[in-house]
DNA sequence: ATCAGACTACCTACTAGTAGGCGTGGATGC
DNA sequence: GCATCCACGCCTACTAGTAGGTAGTCTGAT
């Protein structure tokens, strides 16, 4: 059968509810045994190393970041509203302080001291990420409802350092409201006819 | 003598160097001891705890900022010329991997697990910053020689939020370049007349 | 004589990870 | 139909190593 294991799942959501909140050296095994009602032991049978249950959350996550990107692709049509909508669905998450920031690019600041393994997949999430922004940016500039003033390359690199870092903002600050104030100014600008 | 004792300075230092690298939990007194070239119980003669260190790191972290914006404040007339020595600052950094990012970013991303004294600093440390970007901004739009399209609080805390972004995505993908084509594109916005 | 600053030696708590046992449930052989 | 098997999930009990922190001692300069 191909029933997925539940417990695995628990697990690694654990862990992304963790890493979210702590990063990769603020959690421990024990902290997961607790919440999953598990015993520490048992994790291991599930994700031998903590490097490996930490690879199969990112590959996760970015499996569903694709499904979704891939979502909004192929049900909106217009470029701009579907960039919109994931601004929506993080701003959403930072208002109600679940898994207010994005994994990536937390363990990304913390990168020089991670294992190599999940260095890789920390790039590969950037590089999906922005590859999608660029693309969707692109298609919006060509069909004239999106308004580029640089490179799409650039544009894109630039949101998404907006995005993170106003994640980031509005940790410091405990104020969420400044996630939304900062991408509202970055989406207006992507408007063509102003 | 007000001569400031060697062995503590080198010790913030280091701890600045470590945080920069791993974040809070990614060092131990054990990493500063071997570097300073000290025993790991020297260290909390000095700072008598991790959270001791940190925020005295934090406070020395934010004097210097504080001192090199007065400076820039007190030489350079033109705003927007403050800033961009601000950004050229930063973009060396990267480029050189010296303290490649802000530490106070670096923590923000981890605040929920930090001690509530570290989570405090951090705090100081965005508001001051934000403050000071948004003061310039002010001074450069009434003059006329900065061209803002929000407010300046906005302005500020999207500007803040894409340096930090720019910081990471720099890490992630290891390339310094893209710090500098991100904020270049940031910069150009503030332009007047293009 | 004092005292800052370093030391040795130690503590407890926790880390990731391992060894090996126990029970259940589904597949297999007869 | 029934006994056997065995993989699986989870367990207890443990390891070596490291974490932050403490107690008490030595030393050298003032």
């Amino acid at each position: 059968m191909f029933m997925e294991n539940n417990t695995a799942v628990r697990i690694r959501e654990m862990a992304h509810d963790l890493i979210a909140d702590r990063g990769y050296f603020g959690f421990s095994y024990a902290d997961i045994a607790e919440t999953v009602g598990i015993r520490k032991a048992s994790i291991h049978h599930h994700f031998p190393s903590k490097v490996d249950l930490v690879v199969a959350t990112l590959k996760e996550y970015r499996a569903k970041l694709a499904e979704a990107a891939g979502g909004l692709d192929q049900s909106i049509a217009d470029p701009l509203q579907r960039i919109k909508l994931y601004v929506q669905y993080w701003a959403e998450c930072v208002k109600s302080n679940s898994r207010p920031i994005c994994i990536a690019a937390l363990l990304s600041a913390e990168l020089p001291a991670l294992p190599e393994q999940i260095q890789a997949e920390v790039q590969l999430h950037f590089k999906y990420l922005v590859s999608w922004i660029r693309t969707t940016l692109k298609e919006g500039a060509r069909n004239g409802s999106v308004h580029l003033e640089q490179s799409a390359e650039v544009e894109a690199q630039s949101f998404v350092a907006l995005v993170h870092g106003a994640m980031i903002s509005a940790r410091a600050l405990g104020s969420p409201e400044i996630f939304s104030s900062i991408t509202k100014g970055a989406l207006e600008r992507f408007q063509p006819e102003r």
